[in-house]
DNA sequence: CTATAGTAATTGCCTGAGCAATTATCTGCA
DNA sequence: TGCAGATAATTGCTCAGGCAATTACTATAG
């Protein structure tokens, strides 16, 4: 792609406006100490997440998202759930589940079974090979989750992170 | 796509197994604590996230990638920051810098400048009309970043929660 | 000074996910 | 009963973003 460059910059850019203020700083709308917890919060999902994510597929060639249904379906009452409950579990929109249970039922590690009492309605089933290749994966996954994350802390400070992120948001 | 069905399901999935212990149970690796603590984590930033972009987008028209990568250079030293270092502060790969520039340089909201003391080198730089953007966008961001995770806490405990978000994690 | 290794940024390619529209079914109300 | 509106799941479309390869340049070792 053609790109337009507007302007050359002269050395590096610790060396412009050091005399004083450099620009109009933006009018601070949150106090320092609210900016820091937030950007804590971003940045340290994104960095465990990148991690986690980067170990699962490298140790069991499985995407976090596929993890977490197979995970979600292996706790359930029957190995089984409905794709919208899934949807929400797992916090992925309805198409999104649609096409994560295909991959995954293409692999063989859910299968797909009609709701009896509803005939719009689809259950995902947890497969013997899906439930083979969770637990395959689940040792090395929750190390990985300790190390990036859980070993962090002591357990009252868990309880207390826990009790802190479990907060309910408004619905509006 | 034509989907395979395996069986049939009949009844809710409540009705399934309540006589007892339904399938064997997943050996716990994590006690109950600990992922408490995590999927807390996980479910919470999923929430906020969705929610923020959604507002954000409908309110400004921009999504959060966008919006940080304003916001980030609007606080940098002569309001341009490296391709590479700005791929850093808003935790993007490299690549998917170099596309997000394209999007923003295309809409106006930045320009890219060559470094006169690295040739392989551009800077990202904020243009009036994206400061214009970010400042429009701001205050209605902030009050939804309030809204929806900052007005959950205290003080004290906003200072407690960035400690434990700014632990740092192991680097190999 | 040259060759070799390293780094900045970009591109090709591909995948995963969201929204809006669609289909099939269900529910409630006249 | 039968119709209007909700709901379950899927599909079409689109797009953002990652990895690996590429290009251009820089730094270092001999």
């Amino acid at each position: 792609m053609e790109r337009h460059i507007d302007a050359e910059s002269r050395g590096r850019p610790e060396d412009a406006g050091l005399a004083g203020v450099p620009e109009a700083a933006l009018t601070s709308l949150l106090d320092p100490a609210e900016l820091r917890a937030w950007r804590a919060f971003l940045t340290r999902h994104a960095r465990v997440a990148r991690r986690l994510e980067g170990d699962l597929i490298a140790r069991s060639n499985l995407p976090l998202a596929e993890y977490d249904v197979l995970f979600q379906l292996a706790l359930a009452e029957g190995r089984r759930l409905r794709m919208n409950e899934l949807a929400d579990r797992v916090l992925l929109s309805r198409a999104g589940m649609t096409r994560l249970v295909d991959r995954l039922a293409a692999d063989g590690l859910v299968s797909r079974a009609k709701c009896a009492s509803d005939a719009r309605g689809y259950f995902a089933v947890l497969t013997a090979g899906g439930l083979a290749r969770l637990e395959a994966a689940r040792p090395g996954h929750i190390a990985a989750v300790r190390r990036f994350f859980l070993d962090s802390y002591t357990a009252p400070e868990l309880e207390t992170l826990a009790e802190f992120l479990e907060r309910s948001q408004p619905l509006d």
